[in-house]
DNA sequence: GTTGAGCGTT
């Protein structure tokens, strides 16, 4: 099970997701995909938590959440 | 700016 965190700010690091989420438990892996064509970030990312309970209690806690001046879209990430 | 690949044998 995989937590999918959209409508990220550009600037923010994998360091940066991994704190905020760590806030509700372990973290366990970050992703944060950049366009493979240009090199940029997609400005969404996923993290992955021990447990299926903590990564439910950071989706209740972050989804709608304001950080670093947008508002963030958490929930489960589908199937890659 | 809203769902991750990657040339290998998990």
């Amino acid at each position: 099970m995989s937590i999918y965190v959209g409508n990220l700010s550009f600037d923010v690091q994998q360091e940066d997701l991994k704190e905020v989420f760590a806030e509700y438990g372990v973290v366990s892996r970050i992703s944060l995909p950049t366009d493979r064509e240009t090199g940029r970030p997609r400005g969404f990312g996923f993290v992955d938590m021990a447990s299926s309970q903590e990564e439910a209690k950071a989706i209740e806690g972050l989804d709608g959440a304001e950080w670093m001046g947008r508002t963030l879209r958490v929930n489960e990430a589908k199937p890659r």
